[in-house]
DNA sequence: CAGTTTCGATACTTCTACGTATCGCTATCT
DNA sequence: AGATAGCGATACGTAGAAGTATCGAAACTG
């Protein structure tokens, strides 16, 4: 068997792609982007974060965006879900761990950068959304589907918007609603929680 | 009475600012913004869109985000709350109101940038969440209170959580949900409401 | 009318990042 | 060993926008 060269590996001749560049790009990215926001976010301040040369990006990407689209990628990033027992229990517990590593940290305004380059670029969203955003719902919905189960939610919810509903009343109350420099109260997601569980809960 | 120099109209000599440069400055940066999105708000491309010279801008503002703080705070828009007689009703057209505007216009991308920009200067976002946005919770609010007031929400309801909670719903689903290129169901903001209302509703 | 300030326009310097080219060196294939 | 392609580093030209300076004209005050 000789005829293996374009299925597998097709080895082209020369010095192989540093796969030690390749990682240090993405985790140069995503610290910028965490550190310092989007538009700290350029080729040159990657690549010296990265200690890499200009050179060695552009023969892999030919924009930021090209770069965050692949960092996203490889962040399929997996939520814990709780289980307690209690799915309002697990539904608080999960509310309350996005609000706290929301108020955090420059995450919400990167979020709204990243909202703001759908305008030229739908593809680093749509990434954002698929690899950073779908995990969180995803585990939301595994609690709700698991509820239903159990009997503590009625059956005829609809799953898919009750888990736009806890994260997007707890993100806009954060964004829109208080000041910059406020933190959330304590007890937001909780009541936010509350409002919610009063139309899905069973009986 | 010969001192009010200070207090009424200090009247500086010379030629007076144009008022006609000040809306003409204003208007170019709300229709730049809205047009080609943050990204395309410079100084020299307001001034040339505005008719006016640099040096009149720079006199008056220090940079864009001033001029974008000034221009919010003009913009105290009025919305007006549907009054059906129905509680439910009046929120559903407010809702859809909410996600046909948003559907529409680069509105969105807008409004991530300006949360983008709370991460170097919290005060555009504020202006904005101070003028652009309480106006329209406050509609929430108004029909959530005459609705409690006619017996047909909750006396205990906290309104303030549900004026976050609808349009919240309504925005993240459209930013963190759907892809970048679709459009709301026709029916989401009854959806959202739908579920919020078991919550809410007297009896 | 004299004095003062703003007007729009234009020119200018400075800065930052882009994208390309070139360097000597290194890693891998045949 | 020789060919090939990637490596980091450096230098370069380009482009867009920032911010300043200067101009003659215009709009007010007293």
């Amino acid at each position: 068997m000789t005829g293996n060269r374009e299925t597998q590996a097709p080895r082209r001749p020369g010095r192989p792609r540093s796969v030690r560049a390749d990682k240090a790009i993405l985790k140069a990215t995503v610290e910028l982007l965490a550190e310092a926001g989007y538009q700290a976010l350029t080729i040159e301040g990657i690549a010296e974060r990265a200690g890499v040369g200009k050179t060695t990006i552009y023969r892999r990407f030919s924009s930021v965006e090209e770069i965050l689209v692949a960092a996203f990628g490889e962040m399929d990033l997996v939520i814990d879900v709780p289980d307690t027992g209690n799915t309002w229990e697990d539904l608080r517990l999960l509310g309350q761990a996005f609000a706290g590593r929301a108020a955090t940290a420059v995450m919400f305004p990167v979020m709204g950068q990243i909202v703001g380059t759908a305008l030229t670029n739908p593809a680093v969203l749509d990434a954002f959304r698929e690899h950073l955003m779908k995990p969180r719902q995803a585990s939301i919905k595994a609690i709700l589907r698991r509820g239903v189960e159990r009997g503590d939610i009625r059956a005829d919810i609809d799953v898919d918007l009750i888990a736009d509903l806890i994260p997007g009343g707890i993100i806009f109350h954060k964004l829109f609603q208080l000041p910059s420099d406020a933190m959330f109260a304590e007890d937001y997601p909780e009541r936010v929680l509350d409002t919610i569980w009063k139309g899905i809960k069973a009986e």
